[in-house]
DNA sequence: CTGAAAGCGCTTACAG
DNA sequence: CTGAAAGCGCTTACAG
């Protein structure tokens, strides 16, 4: 900085508005120093401003350990975004083990943090509260005390989903297969998919909204028993994701029931393995990418201003139609 | 930290020393000194440590747009033995994108960086060896003029793919459908491949060992391209990954083949779709999360001790038998 | 074994 | 609009 300063003739406090406040600096001064700057190769220390300023620009993003292919969507859109604004993403896989985790290891080293939180946990909430770097939450609905937070809306997909299904199968043989009960996704696909089927004047009981865990394993087990007490005219399963789904046809095929013919599956996510499997899987898709760019748009935005109203993003979700599915109107 | 000086009844100089060179300090002083630290929670300030250091406890991480769950595999790998050494991971997905990527934007930020590098780049690797700082390269098995590598061993798991192949189909009938041409791994896969083979009495021709990309659509192109030539006799396939392994599957099933009756296939990676697919893909598992701690490993280790002279370590593949591959012996 | 002091490279009131 | 100067919180020769 000091060669830079030499350079353009000017002093190192010049230089220095010049990168950070060029508004106070002639526009002739600021092009000299702009000009040194190139020529030097100089690139500010980023300890040495970060000592001043006591902010970095590093974002930390916490994540539970979730199934490969979420975690690197969201990855990649959160990575996206935060470089698009000059930020560094450090990356936690452990929102989960150890409960100080990130937020205790990376205080003081990091502006901001996002935490990916897709069940209760009170304790890490009390961290949330108490930390001093702003944070923002994904994917839990709760809690919410004036803390930002980026959340899938499954609402419109899941309501479209059963839609779908009641255009070729009657209320009553209608299934949601889930995943884990306190799961807060699953909670919410489970609840609307109940609404509903009540607003068509259906209300499922317990045994057509079944919660379990995000496994193929589940999915197969699971649909053997509907698909055991069930016969004669078509059933309709909505799976709280793609791998719950293909268990379910796992057991169709078990079975020698035709899908889409004898059960109609959908899924959750729109994970790789939805287009993969024959026939295609119809399901909901859940923009994972966008939710990471959304997550660290919101860390940034309460970064630059820490007064702001806490925000709640939504994202949508879409179903989209493939094989496993009838046609809305048959 | 002068606080903590001041309720230890020392300098901050010991204070420091306590932190960083206990050895230098006596034991009831540097007991003094660490109960001070528990009771005023004090925790060193990052900025001003790399202000005078010159180094981080930052690592970064570079990959390529590579399939979602290969790259959290890795990704979770390097987490883990970052953490367990107290250092943080940054990541980076644009290794492909700008050459400049986390190399130029990262510069004096962090005390290293892996790269993974599949695929010839000369303009990366140039970057590499102009660097300041420690590099390890993962996957890519060239220009390694004294930079710590990693690698994958894909011979053992080819060769004992190919010998699994051979135990119940000839050698003229075995076919190799890899993915890129100049993929590192592919480009190995595919000479092991053939080198078994010719040990066997066959070195196979360019219309048995076949180059396209990493994707279903591709192993099933290609594998309905051999299968329509082959009638008979079993044939064997190794794919270059378990999605072209799929599309292999899938081309048998167009034609009514079974596998493995008539078709036996053999994918790479083993990724999850080799367990989720019926049957069981039999595939050779790649130590992804191995490959990313033994990366971050081979970094600190440099980190700490400049001079090592540089190390390349082979992490082994190993074939997994499942159901779509016949048994060795018949 | 310990302390006083310089200095790492920046930013930011404070004057001018 | 610009510069001199203080200070951010640490580490590390240098003395003792």
């Amino acid at each position: 900085m000091e060669d830079v300063a030499k350079a353009a003739a000017v002093s190192t406090a010049t230089v220095s508005r010049v990168l950070n406040s060029p508004e106070l600096v002639a526009p002739e001064t600021a092009a000299r120093v702009q000009r040194a700057i190139q020529d030097l190769g100089y690139r500010p220390n980023v300890f040495a401003q970060g000592l001043m300023t006591r902010k970095s620009r590093l974002l930390g993003i916490a994540l539970p350990d979730i199934h490969g292919e979420f975690y690197s969507e969201l990855l990649r859109g959160a990575d996206a975004e935060a470089r698009r604004q000059g930020y560094h993403l450090l990356i936690s896989s452990e929102a989960r083990d150890d409960e100080s985790g990130l937020i205790g290891s990376a205080a003081g080293f990091v502006a901001g943090v996002a935490v990916m939180l897709t069940e209760p946990n009170e304790a890490l909430w009390k961290q949330i509260r108490e930390a001093s770097e702003p944070f923002v939450v994904i994917d839990s609905d709760i809690g919410a005390a004036g803390v930002d937070r980026v959340l899938v809306d499954n609402a419109i997909g899941t309501r479209d989903a059963v839609d779908h299904l009641l255009g070729s199968v009657k209320p009553e043989r209608c299934y949601f297969v889930g995943g884990p009960r306190e799961n807060f996704d699953t909670e919410q696909r489970a609840r609307v998919f109940a609404d509903t089927l009540s607003e068509r004047g259906h209300r499922p009981d317990e045994r057509h909204v079944r919660f379990g865990d995000y496994s193929v394993d589940w999915g197969h087990r699971c649909g053997g028993e509907i698909l055991a007490a069930a016969n004669g005219e078509p059933i309709g399963v909505l799976a709280g994701n793609d791998e719950i789904a293909f268990g379910v046809m796992l057991a169709a095929a078990d079975r020698g029931l035709n899908v889409p013919g004898k059960v109609r599956i959908i899924g959750f996510d729109d994970t790789r393995l939805a287009t993969l499997l024959r026939p295609g899987l119809t399901t909901v898709r859940v923009p994972m990418a966008q939710v990471g760019a959304a997550a660290i748009a919101a860390l940034i935005a309460r970064i630059d201003e820490p007064g702001r109203p806490a925000s709640c993003t939504r994202l949508p979700t879409e179903l989209v139609v493939r094989g496993t599915s009838a046609p809305a109107k048959p």
